[in-house]
DNA sequence: TTGACAATTGAATGTGTATTCAATTATAAT
DNA sequence: ATTATAATTGAATACACATTCAATTGTCAA
């Protein structure tokens, strides 16, 4: 019976590669809040939020006008981000601002913005 | 009746701002490509496959082994990965060894590595 | 204090997709 | 040729989540 049957349907190629990654991978924890960071970015509501707010700080009526779409669902969005750390916002009145909360949000933006466009 | 009534649910508050905003926006076409990135990086077996990649090629066998996942699943995440032009790989034998495409996938792992690390 | 409006929120719906399962292809060895 | 195994693939299932809809909160003005 192969060592390794109980954990997936593979026989082991290269143990002492497989030994080295193992070793290697950093926690699961991390795993996890990376890519749940991705996966705040991968969508294109968000996006397009975070790249408005890149260049100024919006209420949420400004950027459903900017995305022609409802205030709910911005807000949702906006609340999804915010809770995550990636956007702040500051209330006026009636009306609520909001901006990056980070620098780093740019930086992967910018880095992910020329390997989409390199590569076609 | 209002100029935005058949965009959204919202009067404009600023429409200077709002002007501004849209006219920087890029084209939809390049938010989808970015999103589809982001969305690509935004899975937790597929950030666990590129952060073992980076470090060497590897056969699906032995990814599979590393991630304790069936050989099916890891191959179906390769797939889409090599389709996206996230990794490429070579044929020797029954085995198909993976390695990363881009540099690029790797910067933004950093970048985003050190952004979840800083803040708790 | 009443009406108007910005924004949020919860529930429901619809869609996208990760994994599983079963079957198939491709290669190597006997 | 036949068997074994690496890998891929298609269909089905299950789950996560974006948007919509309806209701509510908070703030300002009359």
């Amino acid at each position: 019976m192969a060592k390794n049957e109980f954990i997936c349907d593979c026989n082991v190629i290269h143990q002492d590669t497989v030994d080295k990654a193992i070793s290697m991978m950093p926690d699961v924890e991390m795993f996890y809040r990376l890519s749940d960071f991705f996966k705040l970015l991968g969508d294109t509501t968000r996006c397009k939020l975070l790249f408005a707010l890149d260049k100024q700080e919006m209420c949420v009526c400004d950027l459903a006008n900017v995305l022609s779409m409802s205030k709910s669902s911005v807000s949702h969005q906006l609340g999804t981000l915010r809770r995550s750390g990636i956007v702040k916002c500051r209330k006026v009145g009636k009306e609520v601002y909001y901006m990056l909360d980070d620098e780093h949000v740019t930086q992967v933006f910018e880095v992910a913005l020329h390997h989409i466009s390199h590569k076609n």
